[in-house]
DNA sequence: ATAATGAATTTAACAGTGTTAATAATATGA
DNA sequence: TCATATTATTAACACTGTTAAATTCATTAT
């Protein structure tokens, strides 16, 4: 029976929107159940018969989230771009869309979200993986003849990690630095690690 | 009256030590004030007699374990060695404590423990930064001629967030990699970035 | 239309959490 | 030894996620 089907998703689809609103609005720590079940109009137990635990429930805002970020991230790209240019311009995207959106940040690489189920999976892995678009155009600036083709794969792991860690230190306040500074940094590093050794 | 703050030292330590434990067996996550006065040998309810909350014992808790951390790093130093080769061994030593004491990570730079006592914030700006020891010997290298003087700090700065960033990955399991992986991209990237360029 | 069946939803309950106020036990000083 | 502080414990509160039982609702058959 189909209509089962869309009835179901659309439940789904009630909670998720209802968990959406409360991570924005309180964070992931201050989400519970019971909260979401309110928003959404039902009871709390109704969230069981759509959602294994709260975690899968939470899976699913990840995915759409992530949906979001690559959207965000993809309208940065700009045929016959210079590849250095487009590089920096990802780097900067990528940085400052976790920055702005730190519930993302928190669900993705901070949350222990347990096996994701099957259909989240597939979503997610379907996105082209978001670090992708860094590789991507790295390539491209060795073909470019910035960089030598045998640097392509340590400059890649080098620049994502180091977005990576900046995120992780500006976004548990562990760094003071504002963001505007260390989107000055990534700028300055990828200038650095991207240019024709003389 | 001393005897007071003695006696007041010695309860909390049997509280931080039992925290500890529990820490270093189950994790932050399954950690709980009923857990820690049990092993303790006391009600849960008394540790509120010695700390503000549950908070302000990981914050003791954590400030134990920096304490450890430094240690751990600083005994990688030699004197006389080569100032490129000194920094490839913090870097691996730095990722590889880290690697080994997921707790600490994540108590270090994941939980969100609030304002820290003055008393633990003193003892962890007494000990050097822990990234203060790359730092130092980034610019050793700067001395010895592998990198140029100006290149210090953009330098120091790719060279801790990648590994801050790479931590995150592993710790966090987003990296199917193991550690062993990580250590010698880490030990490959340094190598490539301290180098005189030709 | 009415009764019966099955599905969806809600209420009640459980075991756990951090935290606080009132009570019990202990140690201190006169 | 008795009165007074100090310290520790119990009981309680307001939460949390989750499950089982009870209830409501919708659909189908008579």
């Amino acid at each position: 029976m189909n209509n089962k089907e869309l009835q179901s998703q659309r439940m789904k689809r009630y909670f998720i929107d209802a968990a959406k609103e409360i991570l924005a609005e309180d964070g992931v720590k201050k989400l519970s159940v019971r909260k979401v079940g309110d928003r959404a109009g039902y009871s709390y137990a109704t969230i069981y018969n759509y959602f294994r635990d709260v975690n899968e429930l939470l899976t699913y805002c990840l995915a759409d989230m992530l949906e979001d970020a690559y959207r965000a991230l993809i309208a940065e790209k700009e045929e016959g771009l210079d590849p250095r240019v487009q590089l920096i311009r990802y780097g900067e995207r990528y940085f400052s869309y976790f920055s702005e959106n730190p519930v993302l940040f928190q669900l993705l690489f901070i949350e222990d979200l347990g096996t994701e189920p099957e259909e989240v999976t597939e979503k997610m892995g379907d996105l082209p993986s978001v670090g992708q678009l860094l590789i991507e155009s790295i390539a491209a600036c060795a073909m470019a003849g910035y960089i030598l083709e045998d640097e392509v794969e340590v400059l890649a792991e080098l620049i994502a990690s180091s977005i990576h860690g900046k995120l992780l230190f500006v976004l548990k306040r562990r760094s003071l630095e504002s963001q505007d500074v260390v989107l000055k940094k990534i700028r300055s590093e990828i200038r650095y690690l991207i240019r024709r050794k003389r």
